[in-house]
DNA sequence: ATAAATGCAAAGCATTTGCAGTAAA
DNA sequence: TTTACTGCAAATGCTTTGCATTTAT
């Protein structure tokens, strides 16, 4: 058995073509712990790989999302940030410098008796907010 | 004792004056448990007071949200959404027609132990993704 | 009186879209 | 070759801001 790479976020998506801007994209996600916007990924994307345009970064992320190859975070108020661990885990977020990093699903979560309603559950997420080691150095508030 | 209104949204905010325009925002808001956007708060308060602005609407709800008198939710990707009840509850969305519906605070969630690292954990919050019953009749899918 | 809020319009971000040109399959 | 992607720029959607006027205190 042929050693694994990180993921393999470069296979099998119908219809996705392997362009170089998306494979370029895909490089810098692989294994990315930084929970990305799509701004910080066009900057540094662009680095190395030059005339990069935002529509691509949008178009890609979105297919990527749609083919369950990305997860969207809605955690920032005025941004998406991007996951490449497509895994079921949960988050820690900053309250300062809006840091996240992840936490393992190893939480038991259920809904309290009767509160799903008319609801079929399909999943869950949990935010944990606090602060990190820097930002309380920094502050005393 | 005097009987209580539903939440004393009304009561001291230092230095928050009692304008018409607030006051209009607090009652539709009061006991409000559709977690409205910033629009839908415009749309709706407009109705009944005339000459309302968006920008009042805005600035309305960022003080009200730094004096904890609402919570800003970071649930839909595009727009913020607010929620005049306070207390520490989570939420149930439904993935196809983003409506939002309370869950009572008795779901025991912890960090996995070593998780928060050098994290201070100042709360959390659970977002439960599922179906309501009215878009499971609309669609096969 | 005076400090703060309103309303307007313009500006600011993040994201999407139309379309002609280009490249993957 | 055909289908889909890129890149640009314009457009959109939500939110914020500057500023002159008005208003609550």
């Amino acid at each position: 058995m042929r050693k694994k790479a990180k993921s393999d976020k470069k296979a099998a998506i119908p219809g996705f073509k392997r362009t170089p801007q998306r494979l370029a994209i895909l490089e810098y996600l692989d294994g990315n712990k930084s929970h990305p916007s799509a701004d910080l990924i066009y900057r540094n994307v662009s680095k190395r790989y030059h005339s990069m345009s935002f529509a691509t970064v949008y178009n890609t992320l979105n297919t990527l999302s749609q083919a369950g190859a990305v997860r969207e975070l809605t955690i920032d108020a005025g941004r998406k940030r991007y996951d490449p661990d497509t895994s079921h885990h949960h988050h820690l977020i900053c309250v300062s410098c809006r840091k996240i990093v992840d936490v393992p699903d190893a939480i038991a979560v259920d809904l309290p008796k009767g509160s799903a309603r008319d609801f079929t559950i399909l999943g869950s997420h949990v935010e944990f907010y606090g602060k990190c080691s820097a930002c309380r150095k920094k502050q005393s508030s």
